[in-house]
DNA sequence: GCAAGGTC
């Protein structure tokens, strides 16, 4: 028997082949350069022993578009919405998509199965799904039920064994989920970019070159950026007052705190301080108490989380963090790093990926305690399950020093966050002084950290016992050293951070983990955003265009959906996991979401001119402004 | 010249 294996890319082919194979296997080049076929031999459970060529694609192979007569200038945009979507091999600049297309119907013509080895998510088993039809164009036995889908979520030998031994079919409910998101954003997409670039060039705002596009996520994550930009700029600072004062004890003096916070009255302040300083030996400790308080540990790590995580530890972006976990992955270091999963599965052997790190200089004897004298805890649970790949972790030790600088940051953060997501929390006890002085509250806190735990190996966080407070007593006076009125102001909120624009765009659903620094990357290029420097923080400030189109959408369209506001790209991705449960199909989801679309469209052709006056209004005001 | 999603 011969079997055609397929990975999604060429290193998961090469590792899966060098699992399975035992090593010996013979490398052939393919017409594409960057991927090879591997042949071996290897015992499948129900077939004996067969001929195995292993092999790859490079992400997608075939595209979906529409036909030369819907060129862009052949036909109104609009027309978009409802012309026939052709779906061929993806015109690439290096024929790649070609080359691998070729190599596929090459290797494929004598085998008697096709085993799918591509990512085990919804975009992998569309790819899939792509090579099984390409497959079949030359080899009818490879269809449906003649292929395999192998399901595995990282690279240990053991489980790329049992996956090989326990095949399933493709999931095509998930194959059409992604095929009703790739026609939406194509639809929307191409007609919406075409109606905008022509209205802002017909009135000469851009140059012929540019492009002004919009993009299901593109624009979503540019209005995260303008309506923080417009709350910075609309803020007018109040003034507040508060109370300050001092209490010496032993020699010690303690600040504490008033219980009304802020305010912002300042008679209602005055009057109050003047009764106090009437009355300088009222002041009584009404309460002293100590009471347990604990830091807990992390929760298992997702991809947005260790992009966040490294951008504020390491001023990593995104991008170059995601980079250097996914050739952490494919060396066989770590998990697969794109995953939503916070919680481990109920069966896996944690404590054994513990064990494999007591061997190292830095978190070794951590480990050690860890496994060896019972401080390990079962780590918490989150609440997000992709169904697909458990949270990222160190499958396998290896020696820092055999990595690049930006993975050995990310090998490193892994291991410790795995090692702190099985540890125990961090404990402490908090000492509370409560303070009465004519009627008014005033409290005292001091931290007491007691039993570190975690914060031994996750040296990223800081929890620090604060200064002991001196032993104030129930009922006595306090001698009351200074009290003083100060004055504050509110300040605005702080400009759009890409740590926060990263966390947005997650918990909206906007792109994925893959592609969150992608979008971000484009609407810079679109010059609907920029960063730039304030202070030792960096951030971004919408360019006058950017508020412009988020302005004159929201005008468009204020009595219907919203272009620019998360809640279509929301509402499509819950529709599209009905589509993958099976609840709903394709077809009804174009039905109930389609025309929608198509009616923002008509509006905002009809009122194409706001478009160009807004971006016009918002030039001259921030040419006044500067 | 246009989208978003894979991948390099």
């Amino acid at each position: 028997m011969k079997i055609l294996c397929v990975a999604e890319k060429n290193s998961i082919a090469k590792e899966v082949t060098n699992i399975l194979s035992g090593g010996s296997s013979r490398t052939r080049d393919s017409s594409y350069k960057f991927v090879k076929n591997y042949d071996f031999t290897y015992n499948f459970p129900r077939l004996g022993q067969c001929q195995v060529t292993m092999t790859a694609v490079s992400g997608h192979i075939l595209g979906t578009d529409f036909g030369p007569e819907y060129a862009w200038g052949r036909c109104p945009p609009g027309r978009l919405f409802d012309a026939p979507l052709v779906t061929k091999v993806a015109a690439d600049k290096d024929k790649r998509s070609q080359k691998i297309h070729d190599n596929i119907v090459k290797e494929s013509r004598n085998a008697d199965k096709l085993m799918i080895w591509t990512d085990c998510d919804r975009e992998g088993e569309h790819i899939g799904w792509e090579i099984m039809h390409i497959a079949l164009l030359k080899n009818p036995r490879l269809n449906h039920l003649g292929t395999w889908r192998a399901q595995f979520s990282h690279l240990e030998p053991a489980h790329i064994v049992a996956a090989a031994r326990d095949p399933k079919l493709l999931d095509m409910r998930l194959v059409e989920a992604v095929e009703c998101r790739k026609e939406f954003d194509l639809r929307v997409g191409l007609s919406f970019t075409r109606l905008l670039t022509n209205v802002y060039k017909s009135r000469g705002l851009v140059g012929d070159k540019e492009v002004v596009s919009y993009g299901t996520c593109q624009f979503p994550t540019l209005s995260f950026v303008v309506d923080r930009y417009l709350r910075v700029k609309n803020f007018t600072p109040e003034p507040f007052w508060l109370l300050n004062v001092v209490v010496e004890r032993n020699g010690q003096k303690v600040p504490f705190t008033w219980s009304r916070g802020n305010i912002f009255d300042k008679a209602f302040v005055a009057i109050i301080y003047t009764q106090l300083l009437r009355a300088p030996n009222d002041a009584k400790i009404t309460h002293v108490g100590t009471s347990p308080t604990s830091h807990y540990r992390p929760f298992p790590l997702t991809t947005v989380e260790l992009q966040k995580c490294c951008s504020l530890f390491f001023k990593m972006s995104a991008k170059r963090a995601l980079d250097a976990a996914e050739l952490l992955y494919t060396a066989g270091f770590i998990s697969y790093p794109r995953t939503e999963t916070d919680r481990f599965p109920a069966n896996m052997d944690l404590l054994s990926y513990v064990n494999k790190q007591k061997q190292d200089a830095k978190w070794g004897a951590y480990a050690l305690k860890l496994a060896d004298s019972g401080a390990f805890r079962q780590p918490r649970a989150g609440k997000h399950d992709d169904k697909a790949h458990p949270p990222i972790y160190p499958v396998k030790y290896t020696k820092l020093d055999t990595l690049k600088p930006d993975q050995q940051k990310v090998y490193e953060f892994v291991v410790r966050r795995y090692l702190a997501c099985c540890s125990d929390d961090a404990r402490g006890f908090k000492s509370t002084v409560n303070m009465e002085w004519c009627k008014e509250q005033f409290s005292a806190t001091g931290v007491q950290v007691t039993e570190r735990n975690y914060l031994d190996v996750y040296i990223y966080q800081l929890w620090q016992s604060s200064q002991l407070l001196p032993d104030f007593q129930q009922g006595q006076a306090a001698n009351i050293h200074s009290a003083k009125v100060k004055e504050g102001k509110t300040s605005p909120p702080e400009y759009m951070t890409e740590r926060e624009l990263i966390s947005l765009m997650d918990v909206n659903g906007i792109g994925t983990d893959a592609t969150i620094a992608e979008h971000i990357d484009k609407i810079i290029q679109r010059n609907y955003i920029s960063r730039r420097k304030m202070g030792t923080k960096e951030v971004f400030i919408p360019t006058s265009l950017g508020v412009a189109l988020i302005q004159a959408f929201d005008a468009i369209l204020k009595d219907r959906i919203s272009m620019s506001k998360p809640f279509l790209r929301r509402a499509l991705e819950g529709l599209l996991q009905k589509i993958a449960r099976g609840e709903i199909t394709r077809q009804d989801v174009v039905n109930q979401l389609l025309p929608m679309y198509k009616e923002a469209f008509t509006e905002t052709n009809r009122m194409s001119s706001l478009l160009a006056d807004t971006f016009t209004e918002t030039n001259r005001r921030i040419s006044e402004n500067t």
